[in-house]
DNA sequence: TGTACATCAGTGAACGCGCGTTCACTGATGTAC
DNA sequence: TGTACATCAGTGAACGCGCGTTCACTGATGTAC
Protein backbone atom coordinates (compact mmCIF):
# COMPACT_ATOMS: atom_id res chain seq x y z
CA UNK A 1 0.00 0.00 0.00
CA UNK A 2 1.70 2.84 1.34
CA UNK A 3 5.27 2.39 0.09
CA UNK A 4 7.12 2.66 3.58
CA UNK A 5 10.48 3.24 3.22
CA UNK A 6 10.88 2.98 7.21
CA UNK A 7 14.19 4.14 8.16
CA UNK A 8 15.61 2.43 11.60
CA UNK A 9 17.65 5.23 13.55
CA UNK A 10 20.76 3.80 15.97
CA UNK A 11 20.10 6.99 17.66
CA UNK A 12 17.34 9.28 19.47
CA UNK A 13 18.45 12.34 17.65
CA UNK A 14 18.15 12.37 13.98
CA UNK A 15 20.42 14.65 12.65
CA UNK A 16 19.00 16.97 10.18
CA UNK A 17 15.05 15.93 10.55
CA UNK A 18 13.71 19.08 8.65
CA UNK A 19 15.77 18.29 5.62
CA UNK A 20 14.26 14.24 5.53
CA UNK A 21 11.31 15.54 5.74
CA UNK A 22 11.43 18.03 2.98
CA UNK A 23 12.67 15.19 0.89
CA UNK A 24 9.93 13.16 1.67
CA UNK A 25 7.79 16.28 0.82
CA UNK A 26 9.16 16.32 -1.91
CA UNK A 27 9.26 13.18 -2.91
CA UNK A 28 5.81 12.62 -2.59
CA UNK A 29 4.88 15.87 -4.42
CA UNK A 30 6.84 14.53 -7.60
CA UNK A 31 4.67 11.30 -7.55
CA UNK A 32 1.12 12.92 -6.76
CA UNK A 33 1.18 16.17 -6.80
CA UNK A 34 0.57 18.65 -3.76
CA UNK A 35 -2.86 16.64 -2.41
CA UNK A 36 0.01 13.59 -1.99
CA UNK A 37 2.35 15.96 0.11
CA UNK A 38 0.77 14.78 3.52
CA UNK A 39 2.73 15.31 6.88
CA UNK A 40 1.91 11.91 8.64
CA UNK A 41 3.48 10.50 5.41
CA UNK A 42 6.62 12.51 5.26
CA UNK A 43 7.33 11.37 9.24
CA UNK A 44 6.60 7.76 8.29
CA UNK A 45 9.38 8.00 5.72
CA UNK A 46 11.87 9.79 7.95
CA UNK A 47 10.91 6.79 10.24
CA UNK A 48 9.80 9.42 13.18
CA UNK A 49 6.72 9.87 15.39
CA UNK A 50 3.94 12.02 13.01
CA UNK A 51 4.61 14.95 16.14
CA UNK A 52 8.03 15.24 15.37
CA UNK A 53 7.24 17.22 11.93
CA UNK A 54 6.45 19.54 15.01
CA UNK A 55 10.03 20.90 15.99
CA UNK A 56 10.55 22.16 12.11
CA UNK A 57 7.33 22.95 10.45
CA UNK A 58 4.96 25.02 12.44
CA UNK A 59 2.40 22.94 10.37
CA UNK A 60 1.30 20.87 7.12
CA UNK A 61 0.85 23.92 4.99
CA UNK A 62 4.15 25.23 5.94
CA UNK A 63 5.43 21.99 4.77
CA UNK A 64 3.68 22.12 2.09
CA UNK A 65 4.74 25.69 1.63
CA UNK A 66 8.91 24.70 1.74
CA UNK A 67 7.62 21.86 -0.72
CA UNK A 68 6.45 24.52 -3.72
CA UNK A 69 9.36 26.78 -3.20
CA UNK A 70 11.71 23.73 -4.02
CA UNK A 71 9.71 22.87 -6.73
CA UNK A 72 10.01 26.14 -7.96
CA UNK A 73 13.35 26.00 -7.53
CA UNK A 74 14.01 23.04 -9.87
CA UNK A 75 11.82 24.64 -12.34
CA UNK A 76 14.18 28.11 -12.82
CA UNK A 77 17.19 25.07 -13.20
CA UNK A 78 15.26 23.30 -15.72
CA UNK A 79 14.98 26.59 -17.49
CA UNK A 80 18.63 28.11 -16.89
CA UNK A 81 19.72 24.49 -17.89
CA UNK A 82 17.81 24.94 -21.20
CA UNK A 83 19.39 28.67 -21.61
CA UNK A 84 22.85 26.92 -21.34
CA UNK A 85 21.84 24.90 -23.78
CA UNK A 86 21.70 27.87 -26.93
CA UNK A 87 24.49 27.31 -29.59
CA UNK A 88 26.60 30.28 -29.59
CA UNK A 89 25.51 33.22 -32.55
CA UNK A 90 27.09 36.47 -32.86
CA UNK A 91 23.84 38.31 -33.50
CA UNK A 92 21.94 39.74 -30.28
CA UNK A 93 18.74 39.53 -31.84
CA UNK A 94 19.31 35.73 -32.35
CA UNK A 95 20.39 35.43 -29.12
CA UNK A 96 17.17 36.98 -27.53
CA UNK A 97 14.92 35.34 -29.63
CA UNK A 98 16.61 32.07 -28.57
CA UNK A 99 16.46 32.78 -25.03
CA UNK A 100 12.69 33.27 -24.75
CA UNK A 101 12.47 29.95 -26.50
CA UNK A 102 14.35 28.57 -23.97
CA UNK A 103 12.38 29.35 -21.11
CA UNK A 104 9.41 28.42 -23.00
CA UNK A 105 11.28 25.14 -23.86
CA UNK A 106 12.72 24.66 -20.11
CA UNK A 107 8.98 25.16 -18.73
CA UNK A 108 7.26 22.46 -20.93
CA UNK A 109 9.99 20.00 -20.35
CA UNK A 110 10.12 20.65 -17.07
CA UNK A 111 5.99 20.26 -16.74
CA UNK A 112 6.13 16.93 -18.57
CA UNK A 113 9.06 15.32 -16.97
CA UNK A 114 7.98 16.48 -13.59
CA UNK A 115 4.22 16.58 -13.57
CA UNK A 116 4.07 16.38 -9.75
CA UNK A 117 6.50 18.89 -8.65
CA UNK A 118 5.08 20.86 -11.24
CA UNK A 119 2.12 21.21 -10.21
CA UNK A 120 2.56 21.32 -6.66
CA UNK A 121 4.87 24.74 -7.46
CA UNK A 122 1.48 26.27 -9.14
CA UNK A 123 -0.97 24.85 -6.47
CA UNK A 124 -1.42 28.01 -4.43
CA UNK A 125 -1.75 31.47 -5.97
CA UNK A 126 1.78 33.26 -5.33
CA UNK A 127 2.92 36.52 -6.34
CA UNK A 128 5.89 35.63 -8.14
CA UNK A 129 6.90 38.99 -9.44
CA UNK A 130 9.08 40.88 -6.75
CA UNK A 131 9.11 37.50 -4.66
CA UNK A 132 13.12 37.67 -3.39
CA UNK A 133 12.72 34.30 -1.47
CA UNK A 134 15.77 32.30 -2.83
CA UNK A 135 14.36 28.97 -1.66
CA UNK A 136 12.21 29.48 -5.27
CA UNK A 137 15.28 30.30 -7.36
CA UNK A 138 17.88 28.73 -10.12
CA UNK A 139 21.84 29.38 -9.92
CA UNK A 140 21.45 32.99 -11.00
CA UNK A 141 18.84 33.78 -8.09
CA UNK A 142 16.21 34.24 -10.02
CA UNK A 143 12.75 32.38 -10.00
CA UNK A 144 11.34 30.88 -13.19
CA UNK A 145 8.93 34.14 -13.44
CA UNK A 146 11.97 36.69 -12.94
CA UNK A 147 13.92 34.48 -15.77
CA UNK A 148 11.07 34.80 -18.10
CA UNK A 149 11.48 39.11 -17.25
CA UNK A 150 14.60 38.74 -18.16
CA UNK A 151 14.35 37.16 -21.63
CA UNK A 152 11.57 39.43 -22.64
CA UNK A 153 14.16 42.51 -21.50
CA UNK A 154 17.03 41.36 -23.91
CA UNK A 155 14.41 41.20 -26.46
CA UNK A 156 13.54 44.78 -25.92
CA UNK A 157 17.15 45.84 -25.70
CA UNK A 158 18.08 44.20 -28.69
CA UNK A 159 14.98 45.35 -30.70
CA UNK A 160 13.43 42.80 -31.42
CA UNK A 161 10.32 43.53 -29.20
CA UNK A 162 9.01 47.06 -29.67
CA UNK A 163 9.19 48.47 -26.20
CA UNK A 164 5.38 49.25 -26.39
CA UNK A 165 4.81 46.02 -26.37
CA UNK A 166 7.00 45.09 -23.46
CA UNK A 167 4.10 45.77 -20.98
CA UNK A 168 2.65 42.63 -19.70
CA UNK A 169 3.92 40.46 -22.29
CA UNK A 170 5.42 38.14 -19.69
CA UNK A 171 1.41 37.44 -18.87
CA UNK A 172 0.66 36.50 -22.64
CA UNK A 173 4.33 34.47 -23.02
CA UNK A 174 3.17 32.67 -19.19
CA UNK A 175 -0.06 32.16 -20.75
CA UNK A 176 0.51 30.04 -23.93
CA UNK A 177 3.20 28.28 -22.27
CA UNK A 178 1.62 26.75 -18.99
CA UNK A 179 -2.00 26.34 -20.82
CA UNK A 180 -0.24 23.80 -23.15
CA UNK A 181 1.74 22.83 -20.13
CA UNK A 182 -1.72 21.76 -18.48
CA UNK A 183 -3.71 20.67 -21.48
CA UNK A 184 -0.15 17.97 -21.54
CA UNK A 185 -0.29 16.80 -17.87
CA UNK A 186 -4.10 17.07 -16.66
CA UNK A 187 -6.00 17.84 -20.14
CA UNK A 188 -6.77 16.49 -23.56
CA UNK A 189 -3.38 16.21 -24.30
CA UNK A 190 -2.01 14.10 -21.64
CA UNK A 191 -2.14 10.67 -23.79
CA UNK A 192 -0.71 12.07 -26.82
CA UNK A 193 3.12 11.18 -28.00
CA UNK A 194 6.11 12.76 -27.12
CA UNK A 195 6.50 13.65 -31.22
CA UNK A 196 3.19 15.59 -31.37
CA UNK A 197 4.00 17.08 -27.94
CA UNK A 198 7.30 18.62 -29.31
CA UNK A 199 5.72 19.54 -32.25
CA UNK A 200 2.85 21.31 -30.65
CA UNK A 201 5.57 22.87 -28.39
CA UNK A 202 7.45 24.47 -31.15
CA UNK A 203 4.48 25.95 -33.37
CA UNK A 204 3.18 27.63 -29.86
CA UNK A 205 6.69 28.85 -28.96
CA UNK A 206 6.29 30.53 -32.70
CA UNK A 207 2.89 31.70 -32.16
CA UNK A 208 3.90 33.62 -29.06
CA UNK A 209 7.53 35.46 -31.06
CA UNK A 210 5.38 36.05 -33.93
CA UNK A 211 2.13 37.25 -31.77
CA UNK A 212 3.68 39.42 -28.99
CA UNK B 1 -19.90 27.50 9.66
CA UNK B 2 -21.74 24.93 6.89
CA UNK B 3 -24.30 26.88 5.00
CA UNK B 4 -26.65 24.22 6.10
CA UNK B 5 -29.81 25.05 3.73
CA UNK B 6 -31.64 22.05 5.74
CA UNK B 7 -34.54 21.32 3.65
CA UNK B 8 -37.80 20.30 6.01
CA UNK B 9 -39.49 17.92 3.51
CA UNK B 10 -43.38 16.99 4.68
CA UNK B 11 -43.58 13.46 2.41
CA UNK B 12 -40.89 10.55 2.69
CA UNK B 13 -40.64 10.69 -0.62
CA UNK B 14 -38.48 13.46 -1.79
CA UNK B 15 -39.79 13.70 -5.45
CA UNK B 16 -36.40 14.32 -7.55
CA UNK B 17 -33.51 13.80 -4.83
CA UNK B 18 -31.62 12.99 -7.97
CA UNK B 19 -31.84 16.58 -9.09
CA UNK B 20 -31.34 18.13 -5.61
CA UNK B 21 -28.49 16.51 -5.54
CA UNK B 22 -27.05 17.70 -8.53
CA UNK B 23 -27.88 20.85 -8.12
CA UNK B 24 -26.36 20.91 -4.54
CA UNK B 25 -22.85 19.66 -5.99
CA UNK B 26 -23.01 22.39 -8.80
CA UNK B 27 -23.47 24.92 -5.80
CA UNK B 28 -20.42 23.26 -4.21
CA UNK B 29 -18.52 23.09 -7.01
CA UNK B 30 -19.64 27.01 -7.53
CA UNK B 31 -18.56 28.11 -4.13
CA UNK B 32 -15.50 25.75 -3.46
CA UNK B 33 -14.48 23.53 -7.26
CA UNK B 34 -13.60 20.01 -7.50
CA UNK B 35 -12.61 19.76 -3.97
CA UNK B 36 -15.83 21.15 -2.65
CA UNK B 37 -18.40 18.84 -4.04
CA UNK B 38 -18.57 16.57 -1.11
CA UNK B 39 -21.43 13.83 -1.24
CA UNK B 40 -22.42 14.11 2.10
CA UNK B 41 -23.19 17.81 1.91
CA UNK B 42 -25.18 17.41 -0.59
CA UNK B 43 -27.22 15.16 0.87
CA UNK B 44 -27.31 17.61 4.13
CA UNK B 45 -28.23 20.29 1.67
CA UNK B 46 -30.97 18.24 0.26
CA UNK B 47 -32.55 17.53 3.42
CA UNK B 48 -31.55 14.12 3.73
CA UNK B 49 -29.62 11.35 5.11
CA UNK B 50 -25.93 10.24 3.81
CA UNK B 51 -26.90 7.21 1.98
CA UNK B 52 -29.50 8.08 0.28
CA UNK B 53 -27.72 9.58 -2.36
CA UNK B 54 -27.05 6.17 -3.53
CA UNK B 55 -30.17 5.22 -5.06
CA UNK B 56 -29.20 8.21 -7.63
CA UNK B 57 -25.23 8.25 -7.66
CA UNK B 58 -23.75 5.21 -7.31
CA UNK B 59 -20.16 6.75 -5.62
CA UNK B 60 -19.15 10.20 -4.82
CA UNK B 61 -16.93 10.37 -8.66
CA UNK B 62 -20.26 9.37 -10.47
CA UNK B 63 -21.98 12.62 -8.63
CA UNK B 64 -18.61 14.47 -9.47
CA UNK B 65 -18.74 13.22 -13.22
CA UNK B 66 -22.21 14.79 -13.36
CA UNK B 67 -21.28 18.10 -11.89
CA UNK B 68 -18.26 18.23 -14.18
CA UNK B 69 -20.45 17.98 -17.30
CA UNK B 70 -22.51 20.72 -16.31
CA UNK B 71 -19.81 23.19 -15.78
CA UNK B 72 -18.72 22.26 -19.30
CA UNK B 73 -22.03 22.60 -20.67
CA UNK B 74 -22.29 26.22 -18.61
CA UNK B 75 -19.32 26.99 -20.58
CA UNK B 76 -20.92 26.10 -23.76
CA UNK B 77 -23.35 28.48 -22.74
CA UNK B 78 -21.28 31.34 -22.05
CA UNK B 79 -19.24 30.72 -25.50
CA UNK B 80 -22.52 30.63 -27.12
CA UNK B 81 -23.82 33.84 -26.01
CA UNK B 82 -20.88 35.47 -27.10
CA UNK B 83 -21.08 34.47 -30.47
CA UNK B 84 -25.01 35.63 -30.30
CA UNK B 85 -23.04 39.24 -29.49
CA UNK B 86 -21.28 39.22 -32.23
CA UNK B 87 -21.99 42.72 -34.17
CA UNK B 88 -23.33 41.91 -38.24
CA UNK B 89 -20.74 41.97 -40.49
CA UNK B 90 -21.13 41.04 -44.24
CA UNK B 91 -17.69 40.38 -44.70
CA UNK B 92 -17.39 36.55 -44.06
CA UNK B 93 -13.89 36.80 -43.02
CA UNK B 94 -14.29 39.17 -40.08
CA UNK B 95 -17.16 36.96 -39.21
CA UNK B 96 -14.88 34.14 -39.01
CA UNK B 97 -12.29 35.63 -36.99
CA UNK B 98 -15.29 37.56 -34.72
CA UNK B 99 -15.99 34.18 -33.76
CA UNK B 100 -13.10 32.84 -33.10
CA UNK B 101 -12.68 36.17 -30.49
CA UNK B 102 -15.78 35.35 -29.00
CA UNK B 103 -14.80 32.08 -28.15
CA UNK B 104 -12.20 32.77 -26.37
CA UNK B 105 -14.04 36.04 -24.62
CA UNK B 106 -16.71 33.46 -23.41
CA UNK B 107 -13.96 31.46 -21.97
CA UNK B 108 -11.99 33.84 -20.21
CA UNK B 109 -15.43 35.73 -18.73
CA UNK B 110 -16.72 32.31 -17.82
CA UNK B 111 -13.43 31.24 -15.89
CA UNK B 112 -13.36 34.81 -14.27
CA UNK B 113 -17.15 34.81 -13.10
CA UNK B 114 -17.16 31.36 -12.10
CA UNK B 115 -14.10 29.88 -11.31
CA UNK B 116 -15.58 27.45 -9.01
CA UNK B 117 -17.20 25.91 -11.83
CA UNK B 118 -14.78 26.08 -14.33
CA UNK B 119 -12.12 24.76 -12.18
CA UNK B 120 -14.33 21.82 -12.12
CA UNK B 121 -15.01 21.35 -15.72
CA UNK B 122 -11.28 20.74 -16.14
CA UNK B 123 -10.36 18.60 -12.80
CA UNK B 124 -9.94 15.75 -14.16
CA UNK B 125 -8.60 14.76 -17.50
CA UNK B 126 -10.94 14.67 -20.73
CA UNK B 127 -11.00 13.22 -24.29
CA UNK B 128 -12.86 16.38 -25.38
CA UNK B 129 -12.64 15.93 -28.95
CA UNK B 130 -14.87 13.43 -29.67
CA UNK B 131 -17.49 13.42 -26.64
CA UNK B 132 -20.92 13.15 -28.30
CA UNK B 133 -22.03 13.84 -24.09
CA UNK B 134 -24.65 15.87 -24.36
CA UNK B 135 -24.87 17.14 -20.93
CA UNK B 136 -21.59 18.82 -21.66
CA UNK B 137 -23.00 21.19 -24.63
CA UNK B 138 -24.31 24.27 -24.89
CA UNK B 139 -27.50 25.10 -27.22
CA UNK B 140 -26.05 24.16 -30.58
CA UNK B 141 -25.00 20.41 -29.16
CA UNK B 142 -21.50 21.29 -28.96
CA UNK B 143 -19.53 20.94 -26.09
CA UNK B 144 -16.42 24.29 -25.72
CA UNK B 145 -13.64 22.83 -27.57
CA UNK B 146 -15.98 21.82 -30.63
CA UNK B 147 -17.12 25.38 -30.51
CA UNK B 148 -13.48 25.96 -30.93
CA UNK B 149 -13.21 23.41 -33.94
CA UNK B 150 -15.83 24.84 -35.32
CA UNK B 151 -14.80 28.96 -35.38
CA UNK B 152 -11.46 27.54 -36.60
CA UNK B 153 -13.43 25.30 -39.48
CA UNK B 154 -14.96 28.48 -40.34
CA UNK B 155 -11.80 30.89 -40.60
CA UNK B 156 -10.27 27.89 -43.12
CA UNK B 157 -13.53 27.86 -45.00
CA UNK B 158 -13.20 31.75 -45.27
CA UNK B 159 -9.61 31.77 -45.91
CA UNK B 160 -8.19 33.96 -43.27
CA UNK B 161 -6.45 30.63 -41.85
CA UNK B 162 -4.06 28.62 -44.35
CA UNK B 163 -5.52 25.14 -44.61
CA UNK B 164 -1.90 23.77 -43.51
CA UNK B 165 -2.00 25.29 -40.25
CA UNK B 166 -4.95 23.74 -39.11
CA UNK B 167 -4.19 21.34 -37.77
CA UNK B 168 -3.72 21.37 -33.86
CA UNK B 169 -4.23 24.77 -34.13
CA UNK B 170 -7.38 24.17 -31.44
CA UNK B 171 -4.80 23.23 -29.15
CA UNK B 172 -2.55 26.37 -29.26
CA UNK B 173 -5.86 28.89 -28.95
CA UNK B 174 -7.09 26.88 -26.41
CA UNK B 175 -3.35 26.95 -24.86
CA UNK B 176 -3.03 30.60 -24.93
CA UNK B 177 -6.80 31.15 -23.58
CA UNK B 178 -6.82 28.69 -21.21
CA UNK B 179 -3.42 29.78 -19.64
CA UNK B 180 -4.29 32.95 -19.06
CA UNK B 181 -7.52 32.08 -17.50
CA UNK B 182 -5.17 29.62 -15.12
CA UNK B 183 -3.16 32.94 -14.17
CA UNK B 184 -6.35 35.27 -13.86
CA UNK B 185 -8.24 32.83 -11.32
CA UNK B 186 -5.64 30.76 -9.57
CA UNK B 187 -2.15 32.28 -10.44
CA UNK B 188 -0.38 35.96 -9.84
CA UNK B 189 -3.16 37.85 -11.64
CA UNK B 190 -5.87 36.53 -8.99
CA UNK B 191 -5.45 40.29 -7.38
CA UNK B 192 -5.55 42.21 -10.77
CA UNK B 193 -8.08 44.83 -11.66
CA UNK B 194 -10.65 43.68 -14.25
CA UNK B 195 -9.19 46.45 -16.40
CA UNK B 196 -6.16 45.10 -16.58
CA UNK B 197 -7.41 41.54 -17.22
CA UNK B 198 -9.55 43.13 -20.02
CA UNK B 199 -6.43 44.25 -21.67
CA UNK B 200 -4.76 41.14 -21.59
CA UNK B 201 -7.40 39.31 -22.42
CA UNK B 202 -7.65 41.42 -25.87
CA UNK B 203 -4.24 41.41 -26.23
CA UNK B 204 -3.67 37.70 -25.64
CA UNK B 205 -6.50 37.10 -28.39
CA UNK B 206 -4.65 39.54 -30.93
CA UNK B 207 -1.52 37.52 -29.96
CA UNK B 208 -3.50 34.20 -31.31
CA UNK B 209 -5.04 35.61 -33.75
CA UNK B 210 -1.34 36.89 -35.25
CA UNK B 211 0.80 33.77 -34.22
CA UNK B 212 -2.32 30.84 -35.65
C1' DT C 1 39.20 15.47 33.13
C1' DG C 2 34.87 14.64 35.42
C1' DT C 3 30.22 15.78 36.79
C1' DA C 4 25.67 18.34 37.24
C1' DC C 5 22.42 20.26 34.69
C1' DA C 6 19.69 22.83 31.21
C1' DT C 7 18.14 22.23 26.62
C1' DC C 8 15.20 20.59 23.35
C1' DA C 9 14.56 16.80 19.60
C1' DG C 10 11.82 13.07 19.36
C1' DT C 11 8.12 9.72 21.88
C1' DG C 12 3.59 7.62 22.95
C1' DA C 13 -0.94 8.15 23.36
C1' DA C 14 -4.80 10.33 22.33
C1' DC C 15 -8.26 13.92 20.41
C1' DG C 16 -11.92 15.19 17.19
C1' DC C 17 -13.07 15.55 12.56
C1' DG C 18 -15.43 14.46 8.35
C1' DC C 19 -15.32 11.56 4.88
C1' DG C 20 -17.26 7.55 1.69
C1' DT C 21 -19.65 3.54 2.15
C1' DT C 22 -22.44 -0.72 3.90
C1' DC C 23 -26.11 -2.93 6.49
C1' DA C 24 -30.71 -4.25 7.65
C1' DC C 25 -34.77 -1.63 8.07
C1' DT C 26 -39.40 1.05 7.16
C1' DG C 27 -43.02 3.06 5.18
C1' DA C 28 -45.23 5.61 1.12
C1' DT C 29 -46.66 4.65 -3.39
C1' DG C 30 -48.74 2.51 -7.54
C1' DT C 31 -50.81 -1.63 -9.43
C1' DA C 32 -53.44 -5.97 -9.89
C1' DC C 33 -57.36 -8.05 -8.66
C1' DT D 1 -64.51 1.27 -5.49
C1' DG D 2 -61.85 -1.20 -2.15
C1' DT D 3 -58.09 -4.08 -0.65
C1' DA D 4 -53.64 -6.86 -0.72
C1' DC D 5 -49.26 -6.58 -2.02
C1' DA D 6 -44.80 -5.77 -4.41
C1' DT D 7 -41.65 -2.11 -5.14
C1' DC D 8 -38.09 0.69 -3.93
C1' DA D 9 -36.80 5.58 -2.11
C1' DG D 10 -35.23 7.10 1.98
C1' DT D 11 -33.82 5.90 7.23
C1' DG D 12 -30.80 5.02 11.26
C1' DA D 13 -26.85 3.31 12.87
C1' DA D 14 -22.52 2.07 12.27
C1' DC D 15 -17.86 0.90 9.97
C1' DG D 16 -12.99 1.97 9.15
C1' DC D 17 -9.97 5.29 7.48
C1' DG D 18 -6.43 8.73 7.69
C1' DC D 19 -5.76 13.10 8.60
C1' DG D 20 -3.70 17.34 11.39
C1' DT D 21 -2.77 18.51 15.84
C1' DT D 22 -2.09 18.64 21.17
C1' DC D 23 -0.48 16.82 25.55
C1' DA D 24 2.76 15.46 29.02
C1' DC D 25 6.81 12.77 28.71
C1' DT D 26 11.87 11.01 28.08
C1' DG D 27 16.37 10.75 27.13
C1' DA D 28 20.61 12.19 24.36
C1' DT D 29 23.45 16.07 23.88
C1' DG D 30 26.47 20.13 24.80
C1' DT D 31 28.01 23.37 28.25
C1' DA D 32 29.43 25.45 32.73
C1' DC D 33 31.89 24.62 36.58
Amino acid sequence: MNSQKKIVRKTFRHGDLRRALLDAGIELARHGGPDAVVLREATRRAGVAPNAAYRHFASHSDLLYAVRAHALSELALAIESEIVGIRRTRNPEDLARATLRAVGTGYLKFALAESGLFRTAFSVPDKVEEDRDVTKTGRRGLNPFQLLTSALDMMVKTGVLPKQRRPGAEYLAWSAVHGLAFLIIEGPLSGASDKKVQALSERLLQMVERGL
